[in-house]
DNA sequence: ATTCTAAGTGCAACTTGGTTGCATGAATAT
DNA sequence: ATATTCATGCAACCAAGTTGCACTTAGAAT
């Protein structure tokens, strides 16, 4: 039974054309893409509103998480299958091709906010990383 | 001569009503903003696109910053004007009412990152706190 | 004070991202 | 093999944001 299998069948998902290229096309892309991304990877004809609701679908049960680009725009992540509420909270877009990466960040500590910030309950601390990426430092 | 005054003067703005009030409502709210939230404000007739059109113009010279919601939709705020480019890069957005808030954050080095992800060209740090603010904490 | 002109506004039309309701079609438990 | 529930396709819609162009006005020059 494979990863995908294991993970519909676990979130009661039905195993659909649609639902296995979406997988497949966030897993071999390893990185945050949008919903206009996928659709030019999906190589079949599918309903704009159907890649929206598998989207929302997938992030609603976990497997994967959204980022929001510099302009705002969802973007949609694979979230690491090691637990169950791991998404990923600290990400890296890339100024120039507009890529974003998952990046495990360990310094931040959400308490020491919490400590400074006391009139704030604050439950959540994400973080956006700017800059240039490997492949585009290259090409320069 | 008035902090807006002066503002307007060095970024060459020319005072006109709808920037006036744009200004003192943000100057007021003290918190991020939308078009929309700033569009209530305004208690005259305007376009909405002169209201875009004071938004980006506004944030190109530096005198607000953009922020963007937990939906995506950009908010905006005074840059507070001790140096030029000092736009905060730390934020707090409240889940309940969805008010943004700068906050000035001290424990976050771009160093860290930068010598964590050499591959990376980091070159900005942007944190979002979510949680719930004071009001709505004590509205409970 | 009057004139001039670049900068700002208003309007119309458009684009993109995202949502909703409903009828049709397909995946899976029985 | 069938039933039922879930997913898709389609049409229509909404909100945020942009562009082009004609008109108006702030403020500098006279």
């Amino acid at each position: 039974m494979s990863e995908m299998d294991m993970l519909f069948k676990r979130h009661n998902l039905r195993k659909t054309k649609l639902r296995k290229a979406v997988f497949d096309i966030l897993k071999e892309a390893n990185m945050g893409l949008s919903h206009q991304e996928i659709s030019k990877q999906v190589h079949f004809d599918f309903d704009r509103v159907s890649l929206f609701r598998t989207l929302s679908q997938f992030e609603k049960v976990g497997i994967i998480h959204k980022i929001l680009d510099l302009q705002g725009v969802a973007n949609y992540a694979l979230t690491f299958p090691i637990s169950d509420n791991n998404k990923c909270l600290t990400h890296f877009i890339c100024e120039k091709c507009s890529g974003i990466l998952c990046v495990d960040e360990e310094f931040i500590k959400i308490q020491d906010f919490q400590l400074k910030y006391k009139e704030l309950a604050i439950k959540d601390v994400e973080i956006t990383l700017k800059g240039i990426c490997k492949k585009c430092k290259n090409k320069e």
